[in-house]
DNA sequence: TTGTAAGCGTTATCAT
DNA sequence: ATGATAACGCTTACAA
C-alpha cells in the first residue's frame, strides 16, 4: 500500500488522555489551566505529553474555541527600516505571550491591503496592527467590522477605527523646519521620495515653517514617487542643484535621502554645514555615524510597536492602561549638519 | 441578555448553501474547484457569498483537510538588512500564491529558534524555511520530522535537512580579500560584528586569503560580539588604529561596519582608497553612493528568498525544478575604495 | 454535476 | 476534580 506523505497520524488529544488514563477534556484542561487539575493528574499528563511528543493542533483549537493567537499586522514594506523598527517593537512585546505575529506586506498599495485584510479577518485574528491612517473605505469597514482590536500605527488624526498610536508627521516635519530657519538657513530644499499621503504631510509641514517664516519657494521643492533610497537623495539633491545652485540648506523626508545628499555634497566638494545645512527625518542609527553627524527627527518606532501590541493585549483583558488615541511626539535632533558645535565625533 | 463580545454569528458555508438553494459541499467546490461545477451554480454561489459577506474559516478548512497554506519563515532578525532582502524574496513569489508566511524572529538564539519550530509545527505548515546551516540537534530533529518540505537558507554545507539555497560565506570572504591583495594592500584587517558560526567562516576566509598570500597577522583581526552596526564599525576601526596605525586595508564582515569605517577615515582625513582601502560584504545599496563608493561582495538575497519559496511550492507540487542544494554564487564588486578609478560617481 | 454522512482535534457545557 | 457529549465549520470519501 501508498502512504500518503502526511501520514504520521499525529498525536491527539485522546492519545495522551489514554497514556494518562484520564479523558480527553482533562488533558485539556491540565494543559490550558493547570490549576483545575490535580497535582497528580498533572504530572501523569506532562510524562504522557513527553513520552509520545504531543504537539496542541491549532487549527482544532482555534475552530473549538472561536479564538485565535493570531495578531494580524499590516506594513507596507519589509524593507523599509521604519517598519523594521516597528516590527521590532512589536515582536519585543508579543515575546513570551500568547500571541503570534501574521505578517501581511501590502506594497503600499489600497487594493493589496483590502485583500490582505480579507485573508487575516478569515483567521479570526485575536487583533489588527494597520499602518498609517490612510485606509480605503473598504478597508475601513472591513476594520470596523473585525470583532477584535484594532490599533492603526504611525500617525495620529481624526476618526479612528478603533486605536491609534502615533504622531502627527505635519508637526514634526514643521518643527525641523524651524530648527533650519533658526540656525539662519534662509533658501530650504524639500527633498522628498515615495509622495504618499504620510510623506505628503510632511511637505504640508515644511511649507507650513517656510511660509510662516516668509521664505517659502516652490522651486525648492524636489520630489519623485520613486521609493527613497540613499542613492535617490543625490540624484534629487543634484537636479536641485541644477535649478537652484544658491540652496543652503535641505530638509529630506527620510534619512537615507539625506544620507545620499551628504555624499552627493562631498562629492561636490559643498561643506556641511558651512555652505549646505541637513535635516533628515526618523533618527536611523547611520545619522549618529555620517561625517558629519546628521540632524534628525527623532521618531519612536519601537515604542509604537510595542505599544501597539499592549493596547490590543490589554483590550482583550479588558485592562488596556493606554488611551485609545496615544501620540507618542518626536523631537528634532540637532546635530552637526545643521551647524551645531561638533566635538571629536 | 448580555452578548459575548464576539458574537455576529459569522456566516457560514450552510449560510451561504442555503442562500443559493445548494448543498455545503457544492459551495465549498464552487469556491475551491470552480471547475467542477456547473456555470449556473457557480454565479449563484458567488452572488451569495457576495450578498452574506461570506469568510472562510481557514480552522475549519486546516482542520478538515489537515492542510495549512502556513509558510513558516525563520530569520535572526527583522532589522538586518539581509533578512529584510530574503523576507522581500520571499514575498514577492508568495504573491498571488495560496501560501501565507508566518514569520519567527529567533533573535540568534538557538532556543528561541527550537520554541518557535515547535509552535509553528503545531500548524501543520506546508513549508519551512529556516535561516543559516547551525541549528541545535534538537532543531534539526525537529526539522526531519516536519512532514513538510524544508529549505535551509544563506549558506550551503554537508547535510542538509532537507534543501538548502545560499552560498559558500568563507569562499566569498576569500575572494574578497584576494582582490585586496591583488590591489596591492599588504596590512589588511578584518573587521567584524556579532561573531557567529557564518562570520566565524567569513572570518576563516580571510584568514585562507591572507595565508596564502603570507600577510596573515592575528593582530590584525579586529572583532566584537556586540551586533553590527555603523557606529560600531567606526569604533572597531578606531581601536584597530590605535593598535596597528600601519593598516592599509579593511575587510568587514557587512556592509553597515564598512560604512563605519569609511565614517571615520572621513573623520581622520585618512584619504580611500588611497592610504585605506575598503571592501565591505553583501552589496547593500548605500555601498553605491558613498564617496568614494564602496567595494563589496554580492549577495543574492532576494534571488534566495524567490527561490527558496520555489522549492517548496515545486516540492509540494512534485515538480520542483530546482536541485536540493543550491549555490547561488557571490561576486566580488570592485569600486572606488579598493583604488578602481571612478568616474563621476 | 450534486449530495449524504462521517469525521478532523479541540473546547464549552452541563453533569457527576 | 473529572467526565460525557455536543458542537466548531469545513472537507473527504462515497453515492446518486
Amino acid at each position: 500500500m501508498m502512504r500518503k506523505p502526511q501520514d504520521h497520524k499525529a498525536v491527539t488529544l485522546l492519545d495522551v488522555a489514554a497514556a494518562a488514563d484520564v479523558s480527553a477534556i482533562t488533558v485539556s484542561r491540565a494543559l490550558r489551566k493547570p490549576e483545575k487539575v490535580s497535582e497528580d493528574v498533572r504530572r501523569r499528563v506532562a510524562a504522557a505529553v513527553e513520552k509520545l511528543g504531543y504537539v496542541p493542533n491549532l487549527a482544532a483549537q482555534a475552530l473549538a474555541s472561536s479564538r485565535t493567537n493570531v495578531l494580524g499586522v499590516l506594513i507596507p514594506s519589509v524593507t523599509n527600516n521604519v517598519f523594521s523598527d516597528v516590527l521590532h517593537g512589536i515582536y519585543q512585546e508579543v515575546q513570551g505571550t500568547r500571541f503570534q505575529v501574521q505578517l501581511g506586506n501590502t506594497r503600499y498599495s489600497a487594493l493589496e491591503e483590502e485583500k490582505l485584510l480579507r485573508i487575516f479577518l478569515s483567521q479570526r485574528p485575536a487583533g489588527l496592527i494597520v499602518s498609517g491612517i490612510d485606509q480605503s473605505d473598504v478597508s475601513r469597514s472591513l476594520l470596523a467590522e473585525a470583532n477584535c482590536p484594532v490599533v492603526q500605527i504611525m500617525e495620529i488624526g481624526p476618526e479612528p477605527v478603533d486605536m491609534m498610536i502615533g504622531f502627527s508627521h505635519r508637526e514634526a516635519a514643521r518643527a525641523a523646519c524651524e530648527h533650519l530657519v533658526a540656525r539662519g538657513y534662509r533658501r530650504i530644499a524639500f527633498v522628498g521620495a515615495r509622495m504618499d499621503p504620510r510623506t505628503q504631510r510632511r511637505l504640508d509641514g515644511y511649507v507650513d515653517a517656510l511660509e510662516a517664516a516668509g521664505l517659502f519657494d516652490e522651486t525648492l521643492v524636489a520630489t519623485t514617487p520613486q521609493p527613497s533610497s540613499f542613492t535617490l537623495g543625490g540624484a534629487l539633491f543634484a537636479d536641485l542643484l541644477s535649478r537652484r545652485p544658491d540652496v543652503d540648506a535641505v530638509f529630506c523626508n527620510n534619512d537615507d535621502l539625506a544620507v545620499g545628499v551628504l555624499f552627493e555634497a562631498q562629492r561636490r566638494r559643498i561643506t556641511v554645514p558651512g555652505r549646505l545645512g541637513i535635516c533628515g527625518f526618523n533618527d536611523f542609527e547611520i545619522t549618529r555615524s555620517t561625517f558629519p553627524s546628521l540632524t534628525t527627527v527623532v521618531t519612536h518606532r519601537e515604542t509604537i510597536g510595542r505599544n501597539a501590541v499592549t493596547m490590543i493585549a490589554g483590550t482583550l483583558a479588558g485592562t488596556n492602561p493606554l488611551p485609545r488615541v496615544l501620540d507618542v511626539g518626536y523631537e528634532v535632533a540637532a546635530r552637526a549638519s545643521t551647524g551645531e558645535v561638533s566635538g571629536r565625533r
